[in-house]
DNA sequence: AATATCTTTCAAAATATTTTGAAAGTTCGG
DNA sequence: CCGAACTTTCAAAATATTTTGAAAGATATT
């Protein structure tokens, strides 16, 4: 294989993962072509080496920004935007982890505390009481995983790789 | 809030977080129906209470099943077939892992390691030794989770509540 | 202030996913 | 083997998501 195109099979599956972590699939092409890139890369570049519109580049490019998986950079002397992604996996996985937690998690949370707000407890004594233990439940699990979440947002990777891992793997 | 509606609530929330989980919206809200419901149901009972087709609610139930998130139940002299969700939230959660893991990661890892293996080595040296740097980056990253994943499968949840959680949280 | 260069927006079009429902398939009792 | 009771399939319809591209918005240059 050639190193064009373990490249361009690099956009390809990084794309396909992505739609399975609610990043669509261009936004995830983009970021991928942006990691294999070394120089920042314009609209134009993107627009033309992925064969997309200027519209979707242009939506796109923001919500990567907007992830904290790229950023602009403006090169002197030029008009137009360029575009880096950020290439440490260790950040990048840290802020899918903030961001999901952001839209999914603490919505959730956010919900399953308001069910337990239920004002005919007498009645149907059982029912109510399986109901209550079923959401505590989740929310304990979702405060465990969370919990997780926030403490690789704020770890060092090397206590990540090192210590968390030799404790969990051994 | 009643105790029916709040099951109500409960039902579509969930069918909203399946949708970020790859977990589609209906097959959600049949999980949610039967975590939240005493009895096992029949299809048609589910297909009245979530209003939806006997095809969508058989395909849904089969994928349920598939995942290991519902299971069929057969009731003495009943010619019909009934359905009883996994109520053991550590339960779903480990199921939902261990079926990401098969479809995402484990896909994903092996791309990832054919792209190593490029010929063209000597050219364009440094781009070659920051391209490999990457994908290596990016699967040693995903062996890592993919051994927490593991970890998880294999552990008693008290572990993972008590040890693991005094551990990392503290 | 007019023009050129570049970015953003957004309604409409294209594409992808999900749902329907009727028909085919299966299984059981008689 | 037949018919009743149920389940499964799948092509077509409905719905949801993504993409396009032209127009509107910025901003720098002359």
């Amino acid at each position: 294989m050639k190193l064009d195109e373990a490249k361009q099979q690099f956009v390809e599956a990084w794309g396909t993962l992505g739609t399975n972590w609610g990043i669509n699939r261009t936004m995830a092409q983009i970021h991928a072509l942006l990691l294999v890139s070394d120089e920042p890369l314009s609209t134009d570049e993107i627009m033309d080496k992925l064969d997309i519109s200027r519209g979707n580049a242009n939506m796109n490019l923001r919500a990567l920004i907007d992830w904290g998986l790229a950023e602009r950079k403006v090169k002197l002397g030029e008009r137009m935007e360029f575009f880096v992604g950020e290439k440490d996996i260790w950040k990048v996985a840290v802020r899918i982890i903030r961001e999901r937690r952001k839209r999914e998690i603490d919505p959730m949370r956010a919900t399953l505390r308001n069910l337990t707000l239920i004002d005919d407890k007498d009645d149907k004594k059982e029912e109510y009481q399986k109901f209550i233990k079923l959401v505590k439940d989740i929310d304990a699990f979702a405060e465990s995983t969370d919990k997780i979440a926030d403490k690789m947002i704020l770890a060092d990777r090397n206590w990540f790789y090192g210590t968390l891992m030799k404790l969990m793997i051994k």
